[in-house]
RNA sequence: GCGCGGGUGGCGGAAUUGGCAGACGCGCCAGACUUAGGAUCUGGUCCUUACGGGUAGGGGUUCAAGUCCCCUCCCGCGCACCA
């Protein structure tokens, strides 16, 4: 074999053991440098392994991490596992295997492979969500919420799904299956733990404001949070003594009302049922209480729903109107029924449509506006067309001090409200469209809830020091198929006796949901051994905020409004001294694989493709293919692993790769083929240093201009995370300095510097062989020399009417009368002008002059 | 439908925020070295023979527009009857 100039393979495993060994990266918490802490979302160690979507953040981080420690900060740089969950249980279903065994040997494939890329991980702080020595502080953090009134029983229709034996959270129902698997979805009721993150709703959508968080994701988090205001409003129901209290965001539209609806949920609709309608309202209360969410929404398209019968008073005009049931009101929105305003309501306008109710227009609509989205305002005015647009009020006045007619939107809708509040039957009311985090998963492989349902019927909380509640051992793992968990099978571990009363009780057996180990472990990562807490405050003091904070953006509401819910609970009761965890968050975009279509369109697997000249083509039937970027999957085979890349292109390559493609937060397709660009650049850089003389000479001044711009380039660009730009500056730089002889000390060393925290393999190597015994890791950061990177001459480009005719050569500082002559002296610029007057002569010093004539 | 991104060579992507569009890389073409090349090096590579024309399309502001404004089209992501 051939001797390789650039062993990867060798220098890459040398320096990952001499790491290890050395504890290179292990850090200290109190030091004097300034801190700074930089977290991965910690993966869920799955049978798979990683792929190549997971070391695109871990590598952006980890060349900041070694960035900042070169600029002097103490770095916390920790990984961890987010082990509990449902594959492993799943496989353990299937083949009898405990989780835990399961999880463990992922781990192992996990940490090795990630080990591969040479990450600079304190591996001391490792953790693992699965542990009890850390899910004790989970459950302990539960007892905290339960103490502060935020977790609650509460008898909820939720996610039942049949084929996976267990209820799931709205947002691991898509389309009405489950997330996983596919399955249908159907709403049974059932007893579930619920935390009030809606208590906090408030404090959730202000603080997004203060977050360094990209504009994308606060806006999913506000809209998930879903603030807004209107006001709430008595009805009452004719001949009863019952109230219909409606929320609405349109108070100045009252006058329009000429229907309500109740959610088919509302508890007053068996009461206001006339006997005539129940029939037909039972059966269709019937119908939607069996319905999936899937059909549910479904019936998108055409509305449905019953009148109930009975009427209501519109308290601003004492007008008698229907009371109907339809499924379009949800119970859990609001107060679960609305007043009905078809002219002004998309959805209102549909149903009153459908069922012949009366469309009366109480807005005149915006001439502007109107005319904007093509609405002919006189079918409005009708009642022929909806208008949910601005507008002013018009017959919208009663004989008991109400008139806003002539009023806009915003206007009308203070003056109703008050007027509202004024009469006592309705009030100014904020809504969100968050809901309680149901809390409670049927599952063995996730934290045991500290408790005990006692047989008076009470709760009762286990004392700190019975944590942590462990896991009973059990030998089969399918649920109980009640929909209680598999720990209902778990007999002796069931029984509880209150250690001080005696008193019995059985345990909770539903388990937590994933969600909750990572809701926290941030905090562990700074303590992760403590048995006393579960961290330390002068710790937490000392190193939080994470000041950056990488993962998918498949995380953007859920795991990041969770762990903000609890850190601002934590927050609250003094174990935390910020008011958010996160202060700069970034999405890694996702990496696609190539995929390829047929001319119909069809996907076709890429171990049927055939790579021709003339472009990819099917092997068996020899047709042609398109090839195009899709999310790496299964069953199209174009999902690309790690370890093959490692293999032929080493380690320092494929952080490179990942790196170049494109932004961090772009969306791009992997290409194989490309690799190859970085891996010569990392080949020319070895030759470049390893196997070039390298003097003590001074630069000339425009390798000494290449030096400074190159460390100023990819010191701002690592600042800015713009790590495919500072690449190519790395490469700028290497292709002129490598076409030297003799390479200058300085340029040398200050250039494997600056390579370091991008393939830091090759740095440490190169790094010894010029001579130096220790690693580079700690190196100070160059500084650059804003005068060497200073041109004496600049091209200034001379346009004419805005069309470049001339490029000339002018000092660097020269003033705009000089540049102004020079330019008009130029022959080629004469030409141009051809002696028309001068009209106008733009100069920007430093770049160009335009000449208008 | 609503909200948020985005549309630049054959491909991935640059462009100091209004100032020479296409940096850097892949691919491709030509050449050098070579027993050999999936090694390395050199040169070329937006379109057009040229004049010129080009940043999804159309209009506008400006001395100057990929960048700002208006309209249209397309793609991705998120939410989806939230009153």
């Amino acid at each position: 074999m051939q001797r390789r100039d650039y062993d990867f393979e060798a220098i890459e495993k040398k320096w990952q053991d001499y790491w290890e060994k050395n504890k290179t990266f292990k850090v200290q918490d109190f030091s004097e440098k300034p801190k700074y802490y930089v977290l991965d979302m910690f993966p869920y160690p799955s049978g798979a392994g990683l792929h190549v979507g997971h070391p695109e953040g871990y590598t952006a981080t980890d060349i900041v991490c070694r960035y900042k420690r070169m600029r002097g900060f103490n770095v916390l740089h920790p990984m961890g596992w987010d082990a509990f969950g449902l594959p492993a249980e799943q496989y353990a279903v299937e083949t009898g295997t405990h989780p835990s065994i399961t999880t463990k040997k992922n781990i192992e494939v996990f940490t090795r492979q990630i080990k591969a890329l040479g990450f600079s991980y304190d591996w001391d702080r490792e953790i693992n969500t699965t542990d009890p020595k850390y899910y004790k502080w989970t459950q302990w953090i539960f007892l905290q919420l339960y103490k502060k009134g935020l977790a609650y029983i509460d008898e909820v229709p939720v996610n039942w799904c049949p084929a996976l034996g267990t209820v799931l959270a709205n947002e691991e129902v898509i389309d009405g299956k489950s997330e996983r698997g596919s399955h249908p979805v159907i709403r049974k009721p059932m007893k579930q733990w619920m935390l009030k993150i809606t208590e906090y709703a408030e404090r959730l959508l202000s603080d997004i404001d203060e977050l360094d968080w990209s504009e994308g994701i606060k806006e999913m988090q506000r809209n998930w949070i879903g603030k807004s205001t209107g006001a709430e409003v008595d009805f009452s129901v004719c001949g009863q003594n019952d109230k219909i209290r409606v929320y609405t965001t349109r108070p100045d539209t009252l006058f329009g009302a000429t229907y309500m609806v109740l959610s088919p949920e509302h508890p007053l609709v068996e009461k206001i049922t006339t006997a005539a309608q129940k029939a037909q309202v039972d059966e269709y209360c019937r119908k939607v209480s069996t319905m999936s969410d899937l059909s549910r929404t479904d019936l998108n398209t055409e509305k449905t729903g019953v009148f109930t019968g009975a009427y209501a008073v519109n308290p601003v005009n004492g007008e008698k109107i229907p009371v109907w049931i339809a499924d379009y009101v949800l119970i859990s929105y609001g107060t679960g029924a609305i007043m009905a305003v078809p002219a002004h309501d998309t959805r209102d306008f549909e149903f009153a449509t459908k069922f012949s109710i009366p469309i009366r227009c109480i807005l005149k609509p915006d001439e502007k506006e109107a005319a904007a989205a093509g609405i002919d305002v006189a079918s409005v005015l009708e009642g022929k067309l909806c208008w949910p647009g601005n507008g002013v009020s018009i017959n919208s006045s009663n004989s008991d001090g109400l008139d806003i007619n002539g009023l806009e939107v915003e206007a009308a809708k203070k003056k109703t409200t008050e007027w509202l509040e004024e009469k006592k039957i309705g009030k100014g009311a904020v809504n969100y469209k968050l809901r309680d985090w149901l809390f409670s998963r049927q599952r063995y492989w996730g934290e045991p809830f500290p408790v005990a349902h006692m047989e008076d019927g009470s709760i009762k909380l286990l004392d700190e020091s019975e944590l942590p509640l462990l896991l009973p051992e059990l030998e089969d793992f399918k649920p109980a198929g009640s929909g209680e968990s598999p720990l209902a099978k778990a007999k002796e571990w069931l029984n509880y006796t209150d250690p001080v009363t005696g008193k019995k009780g059985r345990r909770e057996t539903n388990t937590m949901p994933q969600w909750a180990g990572s809701c926290w472990y941030y905090l562990r990562y700074m303590d992760p051994f403590n048995e006393e807490c579960a961290f330390d405050l002068k710790k937490e003091k000392y190193w939080m905020p994470v000041d950056l904070y990488v993962g998918g953006a498949e995380h953007a509401v859920l795991h990041l409004l969770y762990a903000r819910f609890w850190h601002k609970v934590l927050y609250d009761i003094g174990v935390v001294s910020t008011k958010e965890p996160f202060k700069k968050l970034v999405n890694q975009g996702m990496i696609l694989g190539q995929s390829y279509k047929d001319e119909r369109g069809a996907l076709v697997p890429s171990d049927m493709v055939e790579h021709t000249e003339a472009g990819p083509v099917r092997k068996d039937t020899r047709e042609k293919l398109t090839e195009f970027a899709a999310k790496m999957s299964k069953s199209l085979k174009n999902v690309v692993n790690p370890d093959d890349v490692i293999r032929e292109y080493g380690a320092d390559s494929m952080r490179l790769y990942e790196m170049f493609m494109g932004p961090l937060e772009a969306v791009k397709p992997w290409n194989t083929r490309d690799i190859e660009g970085v891996y010569r650049f990392l080949k020319r850089s070895w030759r470049m240093i390893a196997e070039t003389e390298t003097v003590n000479a001074e630069m000339d001044k425009s390798q000494l201009r290449l030096l400074h711009a190159t460390i100023k380039k990819v010191s701002s660009d690592l600042d800015t995370l713009g790590f495919n730009t500072a690449i190519s500056q790395l490469m700028i730089f290497a292709n002129e300095f490598s076409k030297l002889d003799k390479l200058p000390r300085e340029a040398a060393e200050t250039y494997v510097k600056l390579l370091a925290p991008f393939a830091p393999h090759i740095a440490e190597e190169l790094w010894e062989i010029i001579g130096h015994k220790d690693s580079i890791a700690y190196e100070k950061w160059p500084e650059y020399n804003e005068e060497y990177i200073r041109e004496d001459e600049i091209e200034i480009l001379v346009q004419v009417l805005g069309k470049p005719k001339a490029r000339i050569m002018m000092p660097a500082g020269a003033s705009e009368e000089l540049m102004r002559n020079m330019a008009l002296e130029n022959d080629a610029v004469k030409a141009a002008v051809q002696g028309k007057p001068l009209k106008k002569l733009i100069c920007v010093p430093g770049r160009l002059i335009n000449i208008v004539v």
